[in-house]
DNA sequence: TAGTGGTCTAGACCACCGG
DNA sequence: CGGTGGTCTAGACCACTAT
């Protein structure tokens, strides 16, 4: 019964712009349960191809999103999944003030303490993923506790402080010297930079720029 | 009701690779009809916060996933959101049967003849977006009769033959010299490339690869 | 404020798949 | 094959918002 409504409108009974008949109506028409049509209308307005508003009624959008979306892989099993054997290094970590550009990207207003961490995430012993890790102290004080040596700060957020939200930013770059060498390659070499903020709740937990080695690629569908 | 049970999930009520009870146990514990937990169960699923199936049970995600969604922007509405005014330019259009990697991105087993058309997107008259389109003529034959100079593939493929579904990579490169030209930018330059392959019900409409200006960036959630 | 979609109920039957 | 989630029904009440 979903199928077939959402049929009737992949097959172009009802054109962008279009106005559809209320629920109800469209339920009679069928001859199905009104909550039928809810839950096959909840589906097309969650894929973006129609909009509904109460009172306002149901219309086909005009210029239908495409809506992607992509599991974030956590580096571990991404690397896993290739075959091959996954491997990790602490390079820095040090409790600083946050800068004005983690302040600016997790919306708070006034500096804090957060915990600043550089690590390098290996693929058969060859660099995979470079991050740069802002943690937020006083949501997750417990961090400086943790021997980051040991678990990466990813997989303890994961366990700990999981997230309710987050926003995430893509880009290429080009390889700076240092950065280069971290990856193992060329200076200037495109890369693509993954930066994502987290929240629990409104509280921002953490901002992490992740570096990919060249010829990484972000797959997503639907 | 359903954000009481999402709430005692993400409160730890019950922690990563735990079963849940069967729904029927659940709504009887809450006091709530069954559909109400199997509305909010569907939801956590398809937040990828629990597994569920059928005779197996409900359980809770050993690793939570972190699913974010993105709408892939028009690049017209892109311009204009922006405060910038839209330009387009078609660059070449010619019929030729697909090569081997556009037919393997398509899921396509014999060649067939297609559209390959090169288009530059422009903001305030400057390059915004390249792409590199393939259009399966066996599915949209009529775009041969379109005008792609007074509109873009994008859009009349968009209004006339929308698509099911589609698979995107994203990606970062080295502009190449002819790039670089077609970009107004320097030969070298990290550019940030999305492939997307379309399909209406599982016929391949379209293989496009966009190829943005320096700086762009793209932008997920949730 | 009236009309629309959003949520919920109490029940039924079905489809899948694990033991 | 039995137990679980998936879909559907016929109804009720509520929340939002366009007119």
């Amino acid at each position: 019964m979903r199928d077939r409504i959402h049929g009737q409108l992949l097959r172009g009974r009802y054109r962008p712009g279009d106005k559809m008949p209320r629920d109800e109506d469209l339920a009679a028409e069928l001859g199905c349960a009104r909550s039928t049509i809810q839950r096959a209308m909840r589906d097309l307005a969650e894929r973006g191809l129609v909009e509904r508003r109460r009172k306002g009624g149901t219309h086909v959008r005009r210029n239908p999103i495409a809506r992607a979306t992509f599991d974030i892989p956590i580096a571990r099993h991404e690397v896993e999944a290739r075959g091959a054997s996954y491997g990790y290094q602490l390079i820095g970590r040090e409790k600083v003030m946050a800068p004005a550009k983690v302040l600016a990207d997790l919306g708070l207003a006034r500096s804090v303490a957060m915990l600043n961490v550089q690590a390098l995430h290996l693929a058969d012993g060859r660099p995979f993923i470079y991050e740069d890790r802002w943690i937020n102290l006083e949501i997750a004080p417990e961090i400086m506790t943790v021997d980051l040596a040991a678990i990466s700060a990813n997989e303890w957020l994961l366990m700990n402080k999981p997230f309710t939200r987050f926003d995430l930013r893509v880009r290429a770059i080009e390889a700076s010297e240092a950065l280069a060498q971290r990856l193992e390659t060329r200076t200037g070499a495109a890369v693509l930079v993954s930066e994502r903020s987290t929240w629990v709740g409104d509280a921002p937990v953490t901002l992490v720029q992740s570096i990919a080695a060249p010829g990484y690629q972000l797959v997503a569908n639907s």
